[in-house]
Formats: structure tokens, C-alpha cells, sequence
DNA sequence: GCGACAG
DNA sequence: ATCTTGTCGC
């Protein structure tokens, strides 16, 4: 593997490099049950001129929804924050913390879009293919595309996401009367299978309970270290 | 050239 | 992403 795959020179590589690993993307799966689901997240600090990132990675009962296993990792982000390149900063620190899991999960839900990304890598597809993991991506907001249609207000109800007349994911109501999410896929996931995935996570609030969990853990391993750093 | 723009 | 106060609705 390429070092620049990490830590490319500019955008442009950058973006050669989003378009390579977007070919080895593989739209189909779960391969097998799906009984443990991670969540990933990464907490930094408002205008850090550093770009430290601070990853977590959650690893949670499929069933239960009971948290089981839980690691992080820090890291430099080799390039500031571009739209359509945030794997480029956060996965590196990702895999690194998935190295502190004593087992690999079935799925993992990412914060961000999979392949509802204009070079069809999005940082659940980038995780995803460095990993050889199931990913799926949750972002809160669209990067491209648009939704197909009005979404019904009841939780559950999902309308096509599309892009340049190319279905790229799926708008789901994740809770009733909420803004909803975007859900596309990551690696190893099918996009008919993936929005059910999902909802399997949704309890009570907007957000999965991975993610939940990971994003709680991302910050209180911000907060940890800024507190032994002082 | 202008608008859009995950976290 | 992070910060922050108030406000709205169940």
C-alpha cells in the first residue's frame, strides 16, 4: 500500500486515490449474521492549528444494543478538513484505534457517507476497504444528490437518495418528526439491506446507538487526554 | 464564473 | 467538528 494512500501530497492525488480505492468497493453483503456492530466516531478541538483527532471505536451486541468492547486512538491529521475528504483525516486514527478491539464486529456504522460521495468513496466506503470490514455510512447532512420525493414523517419511512439519475443511497426517518439521515453503503453491504441495518440500531433517539456510543466515547477520550496534557 | 460543500 | 443560551414540544 502506497504511503501517499495515507497521506497524499495534495487534492488532487488525493482525489486519484479516492477513485482507485472506490473500485475495490464491494456492494454486497453481509456476508454472514450479523451479531456484533461498531460504532466509529472522532472528536477534535475547535480550531486546533495540531489537527489532532481523536478516535473511538465501539463495539456493541447486535441484539442487546449493550456496549461490549471499547478502544481509541490519537492521531495528526495529515490535511485540514475538505468536503469530499474527510477519510483522508480520520481514518488513519479509525484503524489504528480498531487495532485495540479484541475482535473485529460484523458491521460497522460510520459517521459520514459511503458511497454517496462525488468520487463514490466517502470516508464508510474508505474506512470499509482499508479495513475489509461490512461498513455502512450515517451522515446527518447530504454531500450530493438529492432526495427522490417527500419523506413520510413516520419513523421508519425511507425515499431513494440520487444523483446525476443514479440511486447513491437512501433518506431515512430514523425517529418520527426528525430531520432525517443518509444512509449509503460502505464496503460489503447491499444498498437494499442497508437502511435495515440501520434502523435494527435506532432506539429512541435520531442517531444509531453505535454511533452514539462512539461519539460519547470520542469525546471523553478528547477530554482525558486534554486533561493529562495541561 | 457561481453555488454547494459529510465531519 | 466545537461552543452556547434559550426555546419548543411531548
Amino acid at each position: 500500500m502506497p504511503a501517499d494512500w495515507l497521506a497524499p501530497t495534495d487534492l488532487k492525488q488525493a482525489a486519484a486515490v479516492q477513485r482507485e480505492l472506490a473500485r475495490r468497493v464491494v456492494a454486497e453483503g453481509p456476508p454472514g449474521p450479523v451479531r456484533t456492530v461498531a460504532g466509529v466516531d472522532v472528536s477534535n478541538f475547535p480550531r486546533d492549528p495540531t489537527g489532532r483527532v481523536f478516535a473511538a471505536v465501539v463495539l456493541l451486541d447486535a441484539g442487546s444494543l449493550k456496549p461490549r468492547a471499547t478502544a481509541t486512538a490519537m492521531r495528526v491529521a495529515p490535511i485540514p478538513y475538505v468536503p469530499g475528504f474527510l477519510g483522508f483525516r480520520e481514518v488513519p486514527a479509525l484503524v489504528a484505534a480498531f487495532a485495540g478491539l479484541p475482535e473485529r464486529p460484523d458491521l460497522v456504522l460510520v459517521d459520514g457517507h459511503g458511497v454517496s460521495h462525488p468520487r463514490g468513496l466517502g470516508i464508510a466506503a474508505h474506512l470499509g476497504v482499508l479495513l475489509g470490514l461490512p461498513t455502512i455510512g450515517v451522515a446527518k447532512s447530504i454531500l450530493v444528490g438529492h432526495p427522490a420525493g417527500e419523506l413520510p414523517p413516520a419513523k421508519g419511512a425511507t425515499v431513494p437518495l440520487s444523483w446525476n439519475g443514479r440511486e447513491i443511497g437512501t433518506v431515512l426517518r430514523s425517529k418520527d418528526r426528525v430531520a432525517p439521515l443518509y444512509v449509503s453503503i460502505g464496503h460489503k453491504v447491499g444498498p437494499a439491506a442497508a437502511p435495515d441495518l440501520v434502523l435494527r440500531c435506532c432506539t429512541k433517539y435520531r442517531l444509531p446507538e453505535p454511533t452514539r456510543a462512539a461519539h460519547e466515547a470520542a469525546n471523553a477520550f478528547r477530554r482525558h487526554w486534554a486533561a493529562e496534557n495541561a
